[in-house]
DNA sequence: GGCATCGATGAGAGGTCTCTCATGAACCCC
DNA sequence: GGGGTTCATGAGAGACCTCTCATCGATGCC
Protein backbone atom coordinates (compact mmCIF):
# COMPACT_ATOMS: atom_id res chain seq x y z
CA UNK A 1 0.00 0.00 0.00
CA UNK A 2 1.25 3.45 -0.86
CA UNK A 3 -0.21 6.92 -0.77
CA UNK A 4 -0.43 8.21 -4.31
CA UNK A 5 -1.18 11.74 -5.48
CA UNK A 6 -2.70 12.12 -8.91
CA UNK A 7 -2.41 15.56 -10.47
CA UNK A 8 -4.55 15.48 -13.58
CA UNK A 9 -7.18 17.89 -14.87
CA UNK A 10 -9.12 15.58 -17.17
CA UNK A 11 -11.75 14.11 -14.89
CA UNK A 12 -12.24 11.00 -16.97
CA UNK A 13 -8.59 10.02 -16.78
CA UNK A 14 -8.21 11.00 -13.16
CA UNK A 15 -11.16 8.81 -12.24
CA UNK A 16 -9.83 5.92 -14.29
CA UNK A 17 -6.44 6.12 -12.58
CA UNK A 18 -7.89 6.55 -9.13
CA UNK A 19 -10.10 3.53 -9.59
CA UNK A 20 -7.33 1.32 -10.86
CA UNK A 21 -4.79 2.30 -8.27
CA UNK A 22 -7.28 2.04 -5.44
CA UNK A 23 -8.10 -1.47 -6.60
CA UNK A 24 -4.41 -2.26 -6.22
CA UNK A 25 -4.66 -1.32 -2.57
CA UNK A 26 -3.19 2.16 -2.75
CA UNK A 27 -4.57 5.18 -1.03
CA UNK A 28 -5.26 7.69 -3.78
CA UNK A 29 -5.95 11.42 -3.81
CA UNK A 30 -6.75 13.42 -6.92
CA UNK A 31 -6.11 17.07 -7.58
CA UNK A 32 -6.96 19.00 -10.73
CA UNK A 33 -4.52 21.88 -10.88
CA UNK A 34 -0.79 22.47 -10.70
CA UNK A 35 -0.51 24.81 -7.77
CA UNK A 36 -2.68 22.67 -5.58
CA UNK A 37 -0.78 19.58 -6.71
CA UNK A 38 2.51 21.15 -5.71
CA UNK A 39 1.16 22.04 -2.30
CA UNK A 40 -0.12 18.54 -1.68
CA UNK A 41 3.12 17.01 -2.88
CA UNK A 42 5.11 19.19 -0.49
CA UNK A 43 2.86 18.28 2.41
CA UNK A 44 4.75 15.06 2.79
CA UNK A 45 1.56 13.06 2.88
CA UNK A 46 2.31 11.09 -0.29
CA UNK A 47 4.75 8.44 -1.42
CA UNK A 48 4.50 9.01 -5.17
CA UNK A 49 2.98 11.45 -7.61
CA UNK A 50 1.43 10.80 -11.02
CA UNK A 51 1.71 14.11 -12.82
CA UNK A 52 0.06 15.37 -15.97
CA UNK A 53 1.93 18.02 -17.94
CA UNK A 54 -0.95 20.09 -19.30
CA UNK A 55 -2.53 21.63 -16.22
CA UNK A 56 -4.32 24.81 -15.13
CA UNK A 57 -2.53 27.49 -13.02
CA UNK A 58 0.99 26.08 -13.43
CA UNK A 59 1.99 23.25 -15.76
CA UNK A 60 3.59 19.94 -14.86
CA UNK A 61 7.13 20.99 -15.72
CA UNK A 62 6.83 23.88 -13.34
CA UNK A 63 5.38 21.67 -10.60
CA UNK A 64 8.29 19.27 -11.00
CA UNK A 65 10.78 22.09 -10.99
CA UNK A 66 9.45 23.64 -7.81
CA UNK A 67 9.13 20.28 -6.11
CA UNK A 68 12.79 19.44 -6.71
CA UNK A 69 13.86 22.98 -5.87
CA UNK A 70 12.25 22.49 -2.47
CA UNK A 71 14.38 19.41 -1.98
CA UNK A 72 11.65 16.80 -2.33
CA UNK A 73 12.75 13.44 -3.69
CA UNK A 74 9.28 12.03 -4.09
CA UNK A 75 9.12 9.69 -7.10
CA UNK A 76 7.20 11.33 -9.93
CA UNK A 77 5.71 9.54 -12.92
CA UNK A 78 4.86 11.99 -15.66
CA UNK A 79 1.91 11.24 -17.85
CA UNK A 80 0.98 13.27 -20.85
CA UNK A 81 -0.89 13.53 -24.10
CA UNK A 82 2.07 15.04 -25.93
CA UNK A 83 4.28 12.29 -27.20
CA UNK A 84 7.31 14.30 -28.18
CA UNK A 85 10.90 13.32 -27.54
CA UNK A 86 11.53 16.85 -26.44
CA UNK A 87 8.92 16.66 -23.69
CA UNK A 88 10.09 13.26 -22.56
CA UNK A 89 13.65 14.44 -22.23
CA UNK A 90 12.63 17.69 -20.54
CA UNK A 91 10.56 15.85 -17.98
CA UNK A 92 13.24 13.27 -17.22
CA UNK A 93 15.99 15.86 -16.98
CA UNK A 94 13.70 18.01 -14.90
CA UNK A 95 13.57 15.37 -12.23
CA UNK A 96 10.82 12.99 -13.26
CA UNK A 97 11.49 9.33 -12.54
CA UNK A 98 9.43 8.02 -15.40
CA UNK A 99 7.40 9.20 -18.35
CA UNK A 100 4.44 7.69 -20.16
CA UNK A 101 2.67 9.08 -23.21
CA UNK A 102 -1.08 8.77 -23.55
CA UNK A 103 -2.66 6.56 -24.57
CA UNK A 104 -1.07 4.00 -22.31
CA UNK A 105 -2.11 0.68 -20.86
CA UNK A 106 -2.97 0.70 -17.20
CA UNK A 107 -0.91 -2.45 -16.66
CA UNK A 108 2.17 -0.62 -17.83
CA UNK A 109 1.54 2.38 -15.63
CA UNK A 110 1.00 0.06 -12.69
CA UNK A 111 4.26 -1.75 -13.37
CA UNK A 112 6.16 1.52 -13.65
CA UNK A 113 4.64 2.87 -10.46
CA UNK A 114 5.56 -0.32 -8.65
CA UNK A 115 9.17 -0.05 -9.77
CA UNK A 116 9.42 3.47 -8.37
CA UNK A 117 7.79 2.48 -5.09
CA UNK A 118 10.05 -0.55 -4.76
CA UNK A 119 13.06 1.65 -5.41
CA UNK A 120 11.91 4.16 -2.85
CA UNK A 121 11.51 1.49 -0.19
CA UNK A 122 14.97 0.18 -0.90
CA UNK A 123 16.48 3.64 -0.83
CA UNK A 124 14.74 4.48 2.41
CA UNK A 125 16.07 1.34 3.99
CA UNK A 126 19.61 1.97 2.80
CA UNK A 127 19.75 5.66 3.34
CA UNK A 128 18.27 5.21 6.70
CA UNK A 129 15.12 7.15 6.83
CA UNK A 130 12.36 6.27 9.21
CA UNK A 131 8.90 7.08 8.01
CA UNK A 132 5.50 6.94 9.54
CA UNK A 133 2.67 8.78 7.91
CA UNK A 134 3.67 12.37 7.26
CA UNK A 135 6.62 12.17 9.62
CA UNK A 136 10.10 11.26 8.38
CA UNK A 137 13.27 11.05 10.40
CA UNK A 138 16.48 11.28 8.41
CA UNK A 139 18.97 9.12 10.23
CA UNK A 140 21.92 10.59 8.36
CA UNK A 141 21.35 14.29 8.79
CA UNK A 142 19.41 13.86 12.03
CA UNK A 143 16.64 16.07 10.84
CA UNK A 144 12.94 15.62 11.26
CA UNK A 145 10.49 16.31 8.46
CA UNK A 146 6.90 16.85 9.46
CA UNK A 147 4.33 17.67 6.78
CA UNK A 148 7.15 18.79 4.52
CA UNK A 149 8.77 21.11 7.08
CA UNK A 150 12.23 20.30 8.38
CA UNK A 151 13.47 20.77 11.93
CA UNK A 152 16.75 20.13 13.65
CA UNK A 153 16.83 17.85 16.64
CA UNK A 154 19.25 17.75 19.54
CA UNK A 155 21.04 14.47 20.12
CA UNK A 156 18.65 13.36 22.84
CA UNK A 157 15.56 14.42 20.96
CA UNK A 158 16.81 12.45 17.99
CA UNK A 159 17.37 9.31 20.05
CA UNK A 160 13.89 9.54 21.50
CA UNK A 161 12.30 10.23 18.12
CA UNK A 162 14.07 7.22 16.66
CA UNK A 163 12.79 4.91 19.37
CA UNK A 164 9.25 6.18 19.02
CA UNK A 165 9.24 5.94 15.22
CA UNK A 166 10.64 2.45 15.30
CA UNK A 167 7.74 1.36 17.45
CA UNK A 168 4.73 3.08 15.96
CA UNK A 169 1.45 2.55 17.75
CA UNK A 170 3.13 0.75 20.60
CA UNK A 171 3.00 1.93 24.17
CA UNK A 172 6.48 2.42 25.61
CA UNK A 173 6.98 2.81 29.33
CA UNK A 174 9.29 5.45 30.77
CA UNK A 175 11.65 2.67 31.81
CA UNK A 176 11.75 1.32 28.26
CA UNK A 177 12.36 4.76 26.80
CA UNK A 178 15.13 5.39 29.32
CA UNK A 179 16.69 2.12 28.37
CA UNK A 180 16.37 2.61 24.62
CA UNK A 181 17.03 6.30 24.20
CA UNK A 182 19.18 7.04 27.25
CA UNK A 183 21.02 3.75 27.64
CA UNK A 184 20.04 3.75 31.26
CA UNK A 185 18.82 0.50 32.63
CA UNK A 186 17.78 2.07 35.88
CA UNK A 187 15.27 4.74 36.73
CA UNK A 188 17.09 7.83 37.96
CA UNK A 189 13.85 8.84 39.67
CA UNK A 190 13.44 11.81 37.41
CA UNK A 191 11.06 13.02 34.78
CA UNK A 192 13.56 13.49 31.94
CA UNK A 193 11.41 11.39 29.68
CA UNK A 194 8.38 13.57 30.28
CA UNK A 195 10.40 16.68 29.60
CA UNK A 196 11.82 15.34 26.35
CA UNK A 197 8.46 14.10 25.18
CA UNK A 198 7.36 17.68 25.71
CA UNK A 199 10.22 19.00 23.57
CA UNK A 200 9.48 16.48 20.82
CA UNK A 201 5.82 17.33 20.82
CA UNK A 202 6.66 20.92 20.01
CA UNK A 203 8.50 19.78 16.90
CA UNK A 204 6.36 16.81 15.96
CA UNK A 205 2.96 18.18 16.78
CA UNK A 206 1.26 17.43 20.09
CA UNK A 207 -1.20 14.93 18.71
CA UNK A 208 1.46 12.57 17.40
CA UNK A 209 2.77 11.49 20.77
CA UNK A 210 -0.04 10.17 22.86
CA UNK A 211 0.06 9.85 26.64
CA UNK A 212 -1.17 6.54 27.96
CA UNK A 213 -1.94 7.26 31.57
CA UNK A 214 -0.13 5.04 34.00
CA UNK A 215 1.67 3.22 31.17
CA UNK A 216 3.85 5.53 29.12
CA UNK A 217 3.77 7.10 25.67
CA UNK A 218 2.79 6.00 22.20
CA UNK A 219 3.69 7.35 18.79
CA UNK A 220 0.62 7.78 16.65
CA UNK A 221 1.43 7.14 12.95
CA UNK B 1 31.11 9.49 -16.60
CA UNK B 2 29.78 6.04 -15.98
CA UNK B 3 30.73 2.52 -16.99
CA UNK B 4 27.94 1.13 -19.13
CA UNK B 5 27.45 -2.44 -20.29
CA UNK B 6 25.46 -2.96 -23.47
CA UNK B 7 24.06 -6.45 -23.98
CA UNK B 8 22.69 -6.53 -27.52
CA UNK B 9 23.14 -9.02 -30.35
CA UNK B 10 22.26 -6.82 -33.30
CA UNK B 11 25.58 -5.29 -34.24
CA UNK B 12 24.09 -2.30 -35.94
CA UNK B 13 22.19 -1.26 -32.83
CA UNK B 14 25.00 -2.11 -30.47
CA UNK B 15 27.39 0.08 -32.45
CA UNK B 16 24.88 2.91 -32.58
CA UNK B 17 24.40 2.82 -28.82
CA UNK B 18 28.10 2.50 -28.08
CA UNK B 19 28.88 5.47 -30.25
CA UNK B 20 26.21 7.67 -28.74
CA UNK B 21 26.98 6.82 -25.15
CA UNK B 22 30.72 7.16 -25.63
CA UNK B 23 30.14 10.60 -27.09
CA UNK B 24 28.36 11.47 -23.83
CA UNK B 25 31.57 10.67 -21.99
CA UNK B 26 30.65 7.20 -20.74
CA UNK B 27 32.93 4.21 -20.84
CA UNK B 28 31.08 1.58 -22.86
CA UNK B 29 31.50 -2.18 -23.32
CA UNK B 30 29.41 -4.27 -25.68
CA UNK B 31 28.54 -7.95 -25.40
CA UNK B 32 26.45 -9.99 -27.79
CA UNK B 33 25.00 -12.84 -25.78
CA UNK B 34 23.09 -13.34 -22.57
CA UNK B 35 25.39 -15.57 -20.58
CA UNK B 36 28.39 -13.42 -21.23
CA UNK B 37 26.34 -10.34 -20.41
CA UNK B 38 25.35 -11.80 -17.07
CA UNK B 39 28.94 -12.60 -16.21
CA UNK B 40 30.12 -9.12 -17.07
CA UNK B 41 27.28 -7.56 -15.12
CA UNK B 42 28.16 -9.61 -12.06
CA UNK B 43 31.83 -8.68 -12.32
CA UNK B 44 31.08 -5.38 -10.64
CA UNK B 45 32.89 -3.45 -13.34
CA UNK B 46 29.80 -1.56 -14.52
CA UNK B 47 27.46 1.09 -13.22
CA UNK B 48 24.52 0.37 -15.51
CA UNK B 49 23.34 -2.18 -18.06
CA UNK B 50 21.39 -1.66 -21.26
CA UNK B 51 19.78 -5.01 -21.94
CA UNK B 52 18.11 -6.40 -25.03
CA UNK B 53 15.48 -9.09 -24.50
CA UNK B 54 16.01 -11.27 -27.58
CA UNK B 55 19.46 -12.74 -27.11
CA UNK B 56 21.42 -15.93 -27.89
CA UNK B 57 22.20 -18.49 -25.13
CA UNK B 58 19.86 -17.02 -22.49
CA UNK B 59 17.35 -14.26 -23.07
CA UNK B 60 17.13 -10.88 -21.36
CA UNK B 61 14.45 -11.91 -18.88
CA UNK B 62 16.66 -14.71 -17.69
CA UNK B 63 19.69 -12.44 -17.41
CA UNK B 64 17.67 -10.00 -15.34
CA UNK B 65 16.35 -12.76 -13.18
CA UNK B 66 19.74 -14.26 -12.41
CA UNK B 67 21.28 -10.84 -11.85
CA UNK B 68 18.71 -9.96 -9.22
CA UNK B 69 18.86 -13.43 -7.72
CA UNK B 70 22.57 -12.86 -7.14
CA UNK B 71 21.72 -9.73 -5.23
CA UNK B 72 22.92 -7.18 -7.76
CA UNK B 73 21.15 -3.86 -7.72
CA UNK B 74 22.75 -2.52 -10.85
CA UNK B 75 20.31 -0.29 -12.73
CA UNK B 76 19.05 -2.04 -15.85
CA UNK B 77 17.38 -0.39 -18.82
CA UNK B 78 15.62 -2.95 -20.98
CA UNK B 79 15.45 -2.31 -24.69
CA UNK B 80 13.48 -4.49 -27.04
CA UNK B 81 11.85 -4.92 -30.38
CA UNK B 82 8.75 -6.49 -28.93
CA UNK B 83 6.40 -3.74 -27.92
CA UNK B 84 3.88 -5.69 -25.93
CA UNK B 85 2.39 -4.59 -22.65
CA UNK B 86 3.02 -8.07 -21.39
CA UNK B 87 6.76 -7.83 -22.00
CA UNK B 88 6.98 -4.37 -20.51
CA UNK B 89 5.26 -5.49 -17.36
CA UNK B 90 7.31 -8.68 -17.15
CA UNK B 91 10.57 -6.81 -17.47
CA UNK B 92 9.65 -4.15 -14.93
CA UNK B 93 8.34 -6.68 -12.45
CA UNK B 94 11.40 -8.77 -13.08
CA UNK B 95 13.64 -6.07 -11.77
CA UNK B 96 14.29 -3.77 -14.70
CA UNK B 97 14.44 -0.09 -13.86
CA UNK B 98 13.19 1.11 -17.19
CA UNK B 99 11.90 -0.22 -20.50
CA UNK B 100 12.04 1.17 -24.01
CA UNK B 101 10.52 -0.36 -27.11
CA UNK B 102 12.35 -0.12 -30.42
CA UNK B 103 12.34 2.03 -32.35
CA UNK B 104 13.29 4.69 -29.86
CA UNK B 105 15.02 8.03 -30.04
CA UNK B 106 18.53 8.13 -28.69
CA UNK B 107 17.77 11.33 -26.79
CA UNK B 108 15.10 9.50 -24.82
CA UNK B 109 17.36 6.59 -24.01
CA UNK B 110 20.05 8.99 -22.88
CA UNK B 111 17.61 10.83 -20.63
CA UNK B 112 16.37 7.60 -19.10
CA UNK B 113 19.90 6.33 -18.53
CA UNK B 114 20.84 9.60 -16.86
CA UNK B 115 17.89 9.36 -14.49
CA UNK B 116 18.99 5.90 -13.35
CA UNK B 117 22.61 6.98 -12.93
CA UNK B 118 21.57 10.05 -10.98
CA UNK B 119 19.47 7.88 -8.68
CA UNK B 120 22.30 5.46 -8.15
CA UNK B 121 24.76 8.21 -7.25
CA UNK B 122 22.36 9.57 -4.70
CA UNK B 123 21.90 6.20 -3.04
CA UNK B 124 25.59 5.37 -3.02
CA UNK B 125 26.44 8.69 -1.48
CA UNK B 126 24.35 8.08 1.56
CA UNK B 127 25.21 4.77 3.07
CA UNK B 128 27.30 3.55 5.92
CA UNK B 129 30.76 4.00 7.14
CA UNK B 130 33.78 5.94 5.93
CA UNK B 131 37.08 4.15 6.21
CA UNK B 132 40.66 5.05 5.54
CA UNK B 133 43.37 2.85 6.89
CA UNK B 134 42.89 2.28 10.60
CA UNK B 135 40.35 5.09 10.89
CA UNK B 136 36.63 4.51 10.54
CA UNK B 137 33.84 7.02 10.84
CA UNK B 138 30.40 5.57 11.51
CA UNK B 139 27.97 7.88 9.77
CA UNK B 140 25.01 6.48 11.63
CA UNK B 141 26.20 6.64 15.21
CA UNK B 142 28.60 9.54 14.59
CA UNK B 143 31.44 7.80 16.35
CA UNK B 144 35.05 7.63 15.35
CA UNK B 145 37.06 4.44 15.61
CA UNK B 146 40.83 4.80 15.61
CA UNK B 147 43.01 1.71 15.94
CA UNK B 148 40.09 -0.08 17.54
CA UNK B 149 39.31 2.64 20.09
CA UNK B 150 36.00 4.48 19.84
CA UNK B 151 35.48 8.17 20.54
CA UNK B 152 32.48 10.44 20.43
CA UNK B 153 32.54 13.50 18.26
CA UNK B 154 30.70 16.76 18.60
CA UNK B 155 28.56 17.80 15.65
CA UNK B 156 31.20 20.09 14.23
CA UNK B 157 34.03 17.67 14.75
CA UNK B 158 31.98 15.05 12.93
CA UNK B 159 31.33 17.34 9.98
CA UNK B 160 35.01 18.14 9.69
CA UNK B 161 36.06 14.51 10.04
CA UNK B 162 33.60 13.53 7.32
CA UNK B 163 34.98 16.08 4.89
CA UNK B 164 38.57 15.05 5.57
CA UNK B 165 37.84 11.34 5.24
CA UNK B 166 35.95 11.83 2.02
CA UNK B 167 39.00 13.50 0.52
CA UNK B 168 41.92 11.42 1.71
CA UNK B 169 45.36 12.63 0.69
CA UNK B 170 43.93 15.81 -0.76
CA UNK B 171 44.89 19.24 0.46
CA UNK B 172 41.85 21.22 1.52
CA UNK B 173 42.10 24.95 2.05
CA UNK B 174 40.52 26.64 5.05
CA UNK B 175 37.98 28.19 2.71
CA UNK B 176 37.05 24.77 1.33
CA UNK B 177 36.72 23.30 4.78
CA UNK B 178 34.57 26.21 5.89
CA UNK B 179 32.37 25.71 2.87
CA UNK B 180 32.09 21.95 3.25
CA UNK B 181 31.94 21.47 7.01
CA UNK B 182 30.50 24.79 8.12
CA UNK B 183 28.27 25.65 5.15
CA UNK B 184 29.87 29.05 5.09
CA UNK B 185 30.76 30.40 1.71
CA UNK B 186 32.61 33.33 3.18
CA UNK B 187 35.61 33.57 5.42
CA UNK B 188 34.56 34.94 8.79
CA UNK B 189 38.17 36.02 9.26
CA UNK B 190 38.65 33.61 12.10
CA UNK B 191 40.67 30.55 12.85
CA UNK B 192 37.82 28.17 13.67
CA UNK B 193 39.15 25.67 11.23
CA UNK B 194 42.55 25.65 12.91
CA UNK B 195 40.93 25.20 16.30
CA UNK B 196 38.78 22.31 15.16
CA UNK B 197 41.64 20.64 13.38
CA UNK B 198 43.36 20.81 16.75
CA UNK B 199 40.41 19.12 18.47
CA UNK B 200 40.24 16.43 15.82
CA UNK B 201 43.95 15.75 16.07
CA UNK B 202 43.52 14.94 19.75
CA UNK B 203 40.99 12.26 18.85
CA UNK B 204 42.43 11.11 15.54
CA UNK B 205 46.12 11.26 16.38
CA UNK B 206 48.24 14.25 15.42
CA UNK B 207 50.02 12.57 12.56
CA UNK B 208 46.85 11.84 10.63
CA UNK B 209 45.99 15.44 9.82
CA UNK B 210 48.91 17.06 8.12
CA UNK B 211 49.44 20.80 7.85
CA UNK B 212 50.36 22.05 4.42
CA UNK B 213 51.84 25.40 5.09
CA UNK B 214 50.20 28.22 3.21
CA UNK B 215 47.63 25.84 1.67
CA UNK B 216 45.52 24.09 4.24
CA UNK B 217 45.22 20.61 5.71
CA UNK B 218 45.39 17.09 4.39
CA UNK B 219 44.11 13.84 5.82
CA UNK B 220 46.78 11.16 5.70
CA UNK B 221 45.23 7.71 5.11
C1' DG C 1 70.58 35.65 12.96
C1' DG C 2 66.62 38.81 12.30
C1' DC C 3 62.21 39.44 10.71
C1' DA C 4 57.78 38.47 8.98
C1' DT C 5 54.31 35.22 8.34
C1' DC C 6 51.76 31.27 9.49
C1' DG C 7 49.98 27.81 12.64
C1' DA C 8 48.98 25.86 17.49
C1' DT C 9 46.81 26.36 21.58
C1' DG C 10 44.97 27.99 26.28
C1' DA C 11 41.49 31.00 28.12
C1' DG C 12 37.17 32.30 28.11
C1' DA C 13 32.39 34.43 26.37
C1' DG C 14 28.10 33.12 24.98
C1' DG C 15 25.05 29.78 23.36
C1' DT C 16 22.81 25.29 23.46
C1' DC C 17 21.74 20.91 25.62
C1' DT C 18 20.53 18.03 29.33
C1' DC C 19 18.57 17.34 33.32
C1' DT C 20 16.25 18.59 37.94
C1' DC C 21 12.86 20.69 40.52
C1' DA C 22 8.63 22.91 41.68
C1' DT C 23 4.15 24.16 40.47
C1' DG C 24 -0.20 23.71 38.48
C1' DA C 25 -3.38 21.18 35.38
C1' DA C 26 -5.62 16.88 34.06
C1' DC C 27 -7.43 12.70 35.23
C1' DC C 28 -9.33 8.85 37.97
C1' DC C 29 -11.72 6.75 41.67
C1' DC C 30 -14.88 7.11 45.12
C1' DG D 1 -17.07 17.31 43.97
C1' DG D 2 -12.90 15.94 46.80
C1' DG D 3 -8.55 13.97 47.17
C1' DG D 4 -4.82 11.54 45.41
C1' DT D 5 -2.15 10.37 41.56
C1' DT D 6 -0.19 11.31 37.16
C1' DC D 7 1.34 14.40 33.67
C1' DA D 8 2.88 19.00 31.55
C1' DT D 9 5.78 22.69 31.67
C1' DG D 10 8.55 27.00 32.99
C1' DA D 11 12.72 28.21 35.35
C1' DG D 12 17.19 27.48 35.99
C1' DA D 13 21.91 24.98 37.22
C1' DG D 14 25.68 22.95 35.19
C1' DA D 15 27.96 20.76 31.43
C1' DC D 16 29.29 20.91 26.92
C1' DC D 17 29.84 23.06 22.31
C1' DT D 18 31.25 26.63 19.30
C1' DC D 19 33.77 30.27 18.29
C1' DT D 20 36.99 34.40 19.15
C1' DC D 21 41.04 36.30 20.75
C1' DA D 22 45.65 36.74 22.27
C1' DT D 23 49.91 34.69 22.84
C1' DC D 24 53.62 31.82 21.70
C1' DG D 25 56.14 28.72 18.82
C1' DA D 26 57.51 27.14 14.11
C1' DT D 27 58.89 28.07 9.61
C1' DG D 28 60.76 30.35 5.68
C1' DC D 29 63.23 34.13 3.55
C1' DC D 30 66.79 37.49 3.42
Amino acid sequence: MARILIVEDEDRIAAFLAKGLSADGHQVSTVGDGLQGLEEALSGAFDLMVLDIGLPTIDGFEVLDQLRAQGSRMPVVVLTARDSVHDTVSALEGGADDYLAKPFRFAELRARINVRLRQQDRTDAEVGELRSGSVALDLRTRRLRVDGRETDLSAREFALAEVLLRNPGQVLSRAQLLDLAWDMDFDPGSNVVDVYVGYLRKKLGSARVETVRGMGYRFQP
